[in-house]
DNA sequence: GCAGTTCTGTAGCGATCGATGCGGAAGAGG
DNA sequence: CCTCTTCCGCATCGATCGCTACAGAACTGC
C-alpha cells in the first residue's frame, strides 16, 4: 500500500499547458469570443487542435480557463486594490490600475472581462452570460469593500456603497471601452485623477 | 422636354426597406456585426438574401446604413443633448439619454456603437475601425461643444474640455456596458445623479 | 399583345466554423 | 524485446458562414 512516486504513464506532453494557456488568452483578449477561431487560437498556442481539445476540452472550456487566468494576471489589480487601506485608496488603484491594464502598448488594449463577448451570437449565450456574472462579480466585491469602509468609519455613515461601486465600476468599463478606441493612457489617467479630486459622491440629500 | 412623372420602371419592391434596415439595427445591436448572421437577419427583415444583397449592397453595407438609422433613432438623444443651453444640461441630457437608451425593456440591453463590434475576427476589421471611428466622433462633438463652453464662460476658463468631455463620455460607454449587463435602469440613474452634483470636474491645481 | 427591366425564391457556391477518427510516435513498466 | 498508455499530426466530418447564379414573377412602356 505504498504511495508510487513514479511519474505519469504514456508519451508526455509536448508543450507547456500554462504559456499555451497565456497565449490563448492574448488572442481572446483581442479578437472576442466568437472572433478567435481555432486556427487563430491553436497557430498563436502553437499546437494542433487535437493537443488543445486534450488539454482543455473544447473552445468554451478553454475561454472560461484564459478568463480565469486573465482575472489573475492582468486583471488582478482588482484584487490587489481591495487591499488597500482607505475607501479612496481604492478607488484610486481599481482606476489607475483599469487605465494601465487596458493601455500596455505591448498587449491587446481594452478589458477582455468586457470586450471578449459584449455581444454573441446564439451559440455563445453561455460565455455571454458567464462574463456578465464575471462583471457583476467585480461590481460586488468593490461594493462589499465600500459597505465594510462604512461600516469601519471610512466612508460617511449616509454613503451608498452600491450606488459608489456602481460609479467606480461604470468608470472602468468606460476606461476599457475607451482605451478599446485608441484613447491614449495619459489622457485616461488625467481624466481619472480629476474624477476622484471628488471623494466620495455626495449623497442624495434627503427629503426633509 | 416635359418631366416624365411616371414610376419606376420593373418589377416594384416588395417590401418597405426602411422597416427592414429598423429590423436589421435590433439584430445588430442585439447580437454584434459579426454574431448576427445573414440568416438571423434576412428572417428579422422578413426578406431574403438576394432581397437583401439588392436593396444594401452586403453585410457591412447593411451595417453601415443600420448604424447610421441607430444615431439618428436610439441614438439621437446626444444630437439633442448638444443643443442644451449649459454644459451641465448637455452632460445631464447625455448621462440620463445614455441611461434611458440603454435600458429600454422592450429594445437591446446596451449600446449598439459600443457592443456590436467591440473585437472581431479579421475579416470584421473594417467594420470594428468604423465602430472607433464612431465612438471617438461622439467624443469629440462633445469636447467641441464644452469649448464652446469655456469660450462663452458658462464653463470656467480653466476647464480642460477634453478632459471633461472624456469624463462624460467614459461614463456614457460605462452605462452601456453595466445595461449590457442586466443593470436596471434606475441604480444607473441614481448614479449619474449623484456624479453630477460635482460640477464641472475640478481641474488639475497649477503647479504654482 | 410584346419586349424590356427589376425584384424574388430556390438552390447552391467555395470557404471556414468547431470538433473528431485514426494511425503512428513517444514515453513507462515488465 | 513487448505491451500499455498517452500524445500528436493529418485528414476530414457535418454545419454554417457570406454570397451569388439562375429562372420565373411582376411591373412599365410600346
Amino acid at each position: 500500500m505504498e504511495t508510487k512516486q513514479s511519474g505519469p504513464i504514456g508519451r508526455p506532453r509536448g508543450f507547456d499547458a500554462d504559456e499555451a494557456l497565456e497565449r490563448a488568452v492574448l488572442v481572446f483578449w483581442e479578437h472576442g469570443y466568437e472572433g478567435a477561431s481555432l486556427a487563430c487560437l491553436t497557430k498563436a498556442m502553437g499546437i494542433s487542435t487535437t493537443s488543445m481539445y486534450a488539454a482543455f476540452g473544447n473552445k468554451e472550456e478553454l475561454f472560461r480557463k484564459a478568463l480565469e487566468r486573465y482575472t489573475e494576471g492582468p486583471g488582478g489589480y482588482l484584487a490587489r486594490a481591495l487591499e488597500e487601506p482607505t475607501a479612496l485608496d481604492v478607488a484610486t488603484a481599481i482606476l489607475a490600475g483599469a487605465v494601465r491594464s487596458t493601455t500596455r502598448p505591448t498587449r491587446p488594449h481594452g478589458c477582455m472581462g468586457v470586450q471578449s463577448a459584449l455581444t454573441t451570437s446564439d451559440s455563445g449565450r453561455e460565455v455571454r452570460d458567464h462574463l456578465v456574472a464575471w462583471r457583476n462579480d467585480s461590481h460586488s466585491r468593490v461594493r462589499e469593500r465600500f459597505q465594510r469602509a462604512v461600516d469601519d468609519g471610512d466612508l460617511p455613515p449616509e454613503t451608498d456603497p452600491g450606488l459608489l461601486a456602481r460609479y467606480v465600476t461604470t468608470l472602468a468599463f468606460g476606461i476599457a471601452v475607451q482605451a478599446a478606441s485608441g484613447v491614449g493612457r495619459d489622457e485616461l489617467q488625467g481624466m481619472v485623477d480629476a474624477a476622484l479630486r471628488t471623494w466620495p459622491l455626495p449623497q442624495n440629500p434627503s427629503p426633509g
